[in-house]
DNA sequence: CGTATTTGACCTGCGC
DNA sequence: GCGCAGGTCAAATACG
């Protein structure tokens, strides 16, 4: 399977699956790069955004760059031990609390896309929390960790811009929202139905750059769900890997 | 004063 | 086992 037949996915399919409002604000979506749904929350390197674009897009290669240079040596900080860790000392015996830990560990699904734009954070009718920020390896850009604010929502996204092409940023959103977006509440289901988000989307998969930038977040809203709260069914939010042609992350490296 | 962001520390996973 | 890179936490800070 080529990347190309990976980027053939239906942006709105997507958007759809992983209960996401259209891309708005001023951008352009340029494709999305890939869905997958990873083994574990935390995905091996390279099987996320990093591995996005393939031969011609303007994404590629890991960046790189010395700027993390982790703190050594632990000082002892109780305080900033995750619960779950506490919760791991609490055990006596800390192997099988990690074991625990990981077959806890789910499968999330993951979109990445490439957006034109000029702004890290997009607006995408959800709001966010920034929780940290990374020195991306190779690159000048860092890498910014988002999580939903809604309560109960573990949905985050990751932001960073392409150290190829600058104009491009790196959006992946890893997990589903179990709550109706904030801007459909504020939607006007006229508006939404003069002008379907599909027409928009749809081109998004020929690679065709269509910028959203003059239309409010409220015009794009997924059409099939402007009452009621996102819930696709079982079989938008976990497709097939035909339906998705999802590919290895590995596929992807170019 | 409540909420969001910044930032250094720390943990995990992976490759060597 | 060690080092590196990615990911997350949470105190400090900024902002409305």
């Amino acid at each position: 399977m080529s990347f190309t037949e990976s980027l053939s996915m239906d942006y709105n399919t997507l958007s759809r699956a992983f209960c996401m409002p259209a891309i708005c604000s001023s951008s352009e979506v340029i494709s999305p790069i890939q869905a997958y749904f990873s083994r574990e929350i935390g995905a091996p390197a390279g099987a996320d955004e990093n591995t996005s674009t393939p031969d011609s897009s303007s994404i590629s290669s890991p960046s790189n760059d010395a700027a993390t240079q982790q703190g050594a040596a632990g000082k002892s900080k109780e305080k900033q031990q995750p619960k779950e860790y506490e919760d791991a000392k609490e055990n006596s015996n800390n192997k099988v609390s990690k074991k625990k830990k990981k077959e806890k560990k789910e499968r999330e699904a993951r979109f990445a896309f490439l957006t034109k734009s000029e702004i890290d954070h997009l607006e995408d009718g959800y709001r966010w929390r920034k929780y940290g920020q990374k020195a991306v390896k190779n690159s000048p850009y860092p890498r910014s960790y988002y999580r939903c604010t809604s309560q109960k929502c573990t949905v985050k996204k990751r932001v960073e811009r392409s150290f190829q092409d600058p104009s491009m940023v790196i959006t992946t959103y890893e997990g589903k929202h179990n709550h109706q977006c904030p801007a459909t509440l504020r939607a006007n289901y006229a508006a939404a139905a003069i002008l379907s988000p599909n027409s928009l989307l749809a081109s998004t998969s020929s690679m065709t750059s269509i910028s959203h930038q003059s239309f409010p977040q409220e015009l794009l809203l997924p059409p099939y769900d402007i009452n009621n709260q996102c819930e696709p069914s079982a079989d938008m939010l976990y497709p097939s890997q035909q339906q998705l042609h999802l590919l290895p992350a590995d596929d992807f490296v170019p």
